[in-house]
DNA sequence: CTTGACATTACACGATATTGCACGAATGAT
DNA sequence: ATCATTCGTGCAATATCGTGTAATGTCAAG
């Protein structure tokens, strides 16, 4: 990767997440730490950002309207799709949910990948369309505007034409009897189609999610091959998915 | 292999990819490194690149993403989508094009207006989950970057669907005997295919567009019902379009 | 056909830039 | 106060750059 490249991509980053954490960006790139701080400095020095002990800040503090505040995902959020992005394998045809932690996932798959990633959620799409090698298929159907993604007999058409590798699941409730749950019957729809037909279904779920339940079923836990959860697993929960075999992933 | 051929070349290359690697293409080509770094440093000392450390980058930052450049949609293009958006009715069916254009129209409906938009963008879907009572239909396919839309037999097959009452399009050159044109083929039958289905098509066209002409004919100025036009425009054209009967508005 | 002017290319080499590593200093958390 | 990170600097290894030069190819005039 170009220096030029490196240094416009860090203030890509910088404008859409509010920061840079120098030992992620590192290891999501695939760069050393010192080639990332010493463009930090440098990038710095020429007043585009504020460099701070960790990583970096925009220069311009007046950055920090709340619009974009409310952009910045938790860190949980930000691990949990590093961890999901590190998953995805060169060449793999994957199913990316709508949500925001998805888009965190969209956004920390690797730079260079060759993939292809199928969305029904438009603002998935368009994140994605930063990644240079990545091949967007995009569903089409009425758009659920809460949480951006196309429902109804249009999407679940298109979506039985596929068979992914592996569907990456964005749900708002995980729990040990009700299994995944979500807030809209036809986005539970939709989800389950997704799982029946993925090869594999990884879940994201941050914390507030473990154990939670909400009004519509996706499908019971013995569907799901992994789940990658932010911080400690509730006991009952832990077990269940233990009985199951359902990979788990703290993060 | 002629110096010109390499030029262009590179310079074809670097469109695609959005970047050159000195070694790597030299040893693509066969062409010894010093060959090649003669080149781009020729080619950029014509401008036609930008030099940097282990290769190149495109001169014009014009590969910025999308995003970009809607911040900076023109006055000019403005005023086209308010002039657009103010040509809607209650109630109808609209197609959406991509494009900064038509970002623009979406972005200035009426906040209270009930319609139901159909689009194969998925940023001007995003851009429209604002308005809270427009229904999106979003028509899904092979995503194409370049112009953020949907392309292949996929979208082509969900358009096929459809009957909207308006078609707004974009395109990228409205000329009195090419007729409408733009750079993509697989662009071209879209919008081609949408305009046939519409009622009526409403063409979108801000300054440099008018005369302009590009590779891919889209449909012949006779299928355009209207045409909403930035700045003065030239007599030739809007004799021809006068004589077609296209209704013209000047903003 | 030969010759010489000119352009292009490949190679050599010193100069410069980039990168990764080591180590002591600085910083923030416990 | 202690400890783990993170920082910044110096340094050596490597990669890339630009220039000079010789070799090769092209073309037109003789």
């Amino acid at each position: 990767m170009l220096t030029r490249q490196r240094k416009s991509l860090i203030l890509e980053r910088l404008k859409a997440d509010g920061q840079i954490v120098a030992k992620g960006f590192a290891l999501e790139t695939g760069l050393s730490e010192d080639t990332i701080r010493r463009d930090l400095r440098e990038l710095a020095g020429e007043g585009l950002l504020q460099r701070v002990h960790g990583g970096a800040l925009p220069a311009s503090p007046a950055v920090a309207d709340l619009s974009k505040r409310q952009h910045i995902a938790t860190d949980g959020k930000a691990a949990i799709g590093r961890a999901a992005a590190a998953m995805v394998r060169p060449g793999q045809f994957v199913f990316l949910d709508g949500g925001t932690t998805t888009a965190q996932l969209a956004r920390r798959l690797p730079h260079d990948l060759k993939a292809t990633v199928v969305t029904h959620s438009p603002s998935i799409a368009v994140e994605l369309a930063h990644h240079p090698h990545v091949t967007v298929e995009l569903i089409g159907g009425r758009l659920f505007k809460h949480s951006m993604v196309s429902v109804g007999v249009a999407a679940l058409e298109a979506i039985r034409r596929i068979r992914p590798d592996v569907y990456f699941m964005g749900v708002t409730g995980v729990h040990e009897d009700y299994g995944l749950t979500t807030g809209d019957p036809e986005e539970a729809a939709i989800k389950r189609a997704i799982c029946e037909l993925a090869a594999e279904t990884v879940v994201l779920a941050s914390h507030e999610k473990l154990g939670a339940v909400s009004p519509c079923i996706v499908v019971p836990l013995s569907h799901v091959s992994s789940i990658i959860a932010e911080g400690p697993m509730p006991a009952k929960l832990d077990a269940r998915l233990q009985d199951l075999k359902v990979g788990i992933v703290t993060v």
